[in-house]
DNA sequence: CTGTTAGCGCGTTCAC
DNA sequence: GTGAACGCGCTAACAG
């Protein structure tokens, strides 16, 4: 606010490129946009103009002369996490053909923030909104609602949507470790984790983790989540708690790889030798677990893929359809070496 | 462009707040924004009024008339790069206290692409810009003075910014690498790294690891390097095929920690003991490096610090000085178990 | 194929 | 402490 110098010193404005090429100022708009016919001759000596006076357009002028910016919010509840930069990877790449920029918002894993986030986002009139999570409060529905705009709720697919869903089912993912390692021959099963208020889809796996370990009548041996997020840290240390009770598993799923790789040091350190004493699952697929000295029994999910699919299921695909779409991204169970 | 519903629905206008408000509309502007004085009872007035139709401030409208947005173009090679996340997240931080959206352009490493991203920023009108590295075409430096705006060049500060450079000095760590493992009584240097046209700042820190080993009468007894990006799995193969080689080091110094990591594991997987058998050294200080078996000596480098120190120099700093500016984030060695 | 007219929604003057 | 007029830079409708 204490700038002063917001002179545009020469800027090249749409009429300075008009009156150098002699054409009306919509006319030279209509060639910058490739939008309506033109002859190649105006086009061209259009071009030139621009090319000498280096005009770069205003987008915030274009945008709201026509009342629609190419900005499309992404809300991201943090982007030093891998799985989300990888989302918001997909994202870009989907969007750039189409010239949309995306403006991120980070709300941190707080539904109060996410509000404030949602609530500045929708200032700039964006195209689109994408969202990591079903959990918002009820502020940030009705805005999102109210909005008009589509919007895609990202990452998993065991809630209803506002417009469209995209991602996988953590539940359903729960229950085919389960049943994948049921099938392997494990009996003892421990979990070890991290905050669910942070992470709900690591409840949502844990949930059929242990659905379907009832099913078969089995329940956890051992148990640990640490209050926080997840990180490799985390894991070997709850890992090493988990064992210090007195626990005896023989295998332990774990919330997602970081953790389990943080298991996996733990039991190098603690002279375990990982599968035969100890069996490992984790859960995302990240290339650090293809890289450990015996491959990582995880999951593997598509995170690039969801931001491509969220990000081309909105931008110019009309009006909000009357039904919820749901977009199912799918995962791979990798066997892996741990497990 | 295809979309038909870009109808704003009863999106509140300004000049409703103010209608209902029995106000005018600039009434509304001044309270809405905290400027201008306004008594008491009015502010009540339009307060109410606000929260009973709504409104949302369109910003792209607030720019356009006040000539001045609060977007902060952000250019980075990748988001997927923790180290690059990390930055982000300083940024935004940062950023956050003063309203300003930071609007990501990733450019994949490519200098062409670079060129792209920076002119579609721009045409957003931001208030400043930060882009990771110094290296540009002339075309995108030419656009960068021309802009008039706020220009930071972050990560390292071995090159003359435009403006401001923010970073750390990457050949002086490098030859604080050495001295460290020259001191601790390592000979026999072997050096893995990844690409250096995608990482230039690899390159400054094997320049000023090299020079002061040469300075010292040594020399690399070997070297490899992989022609792509840095990874965990990478840097598992190349120290396998350094070894492999025949190559005899006591000490390998990698262009990262993740390429560490790789090393760490191939080490695991080889049956040599970390340090004992081989002495390894990262540059980073990741979370992991911390978690392995034995704690990974590296360089910590602070790369928030260097988003928040970059944004805080940029926003509400007045014109572009004469002289540009260097900001030290500096970087803390950190001895570590495995070196 | 090209131009004219009339805003988009708000903030900056100035005046009162 | 409040308001009226004008314009930010561009584009949607029409004409022609």
């Amino acid at each position: 606010m204490s700038g002063e110098g917001r002179d545009q010193g020469n800027r090249a404005l749409l009429a300075d490129v008009a009156r150098l090429s002699g054409v009306s100022e919509i006319t030279v708009s209509r060639v910058v946009r490739n939008k309506g016919p033109i002859a190649p001759a105006t086009r061209e000596r259009v071009l030139r103009a621009v090319a000498e006076t280096g005009y770069v357009p205003n987008r915030l002028a274009g945008a709201l002369a026509s009342s629609g910016s190419a900005l499309v919010g992404v809300v991201l509840p943090s982007v030093s996490n891998i799985v989300f930069a990888d989302v918001l990877r997909g994202i870009h790449a989907a969007l750039a053909p189409s010239g949309h920029q995306p403006v991120v918002g980070v709300t941190d894993y707080d539904r109060d923030e996410e509000e404030r986030v949602v609530r500045s986002l929708l200032a700039w009139q964006p195209a689109a909104m994408i969202l990591a999570g079903f959990e918002h409060t009820a502020a940030t529905r009705a805005m999102l609602i109210a909005g008009r705009i589509r919007v895609a709720e990202i990452m998993d697919i065991d809630t209803a949507p506002i417009d469209v869903a995209v991602g996988l089912s953590h539940r359903r993912a729960g229950r085919d470790i389960a049943r994948h390692l049921i099938a392997r021959g494990y009996r003892r099963f421990a979990y070890v984790g991290h905050d669910w208020d942070r992470d709900r889809r690591a409840r949502l796996r844990y949930d059929g983790l242990v659905e379907t370990l009832a099913e078969g009548g089995l329940s956890l041996v051992g148990e640990r989540r640490i209050a926080g997020p997840s990180s490799t840290l985390a894991g070997r240390e709850m890992l090493a708690a988990l064992m210090a009770s007195g626990a005896r598993p023989d295998v332990v799923v774990f919330s997602n790889d970081d953790m389990a790789v943080g298991g996996y040091f733990h039991c190098l350190a603690a002279g375990l030798a990982p599968r035969d004493d100890i069996a490992l699952f984790g859960f995302n697929g990240l290339d650090i677990a293809a890289a450990l000295p015996l491959r990582l029994s995880t999951v593997r999910t598509n995170r690039m893929l969801i931001g491509e699919r969220a990000a081309a299921a909105l931008v110019g695909q009309g009006d909000r359809p009357d039904a919820p779409e749901i977009i199912d991204t799918g995962y791979v169970l990798e066997a892996g070496e741990t497990a």
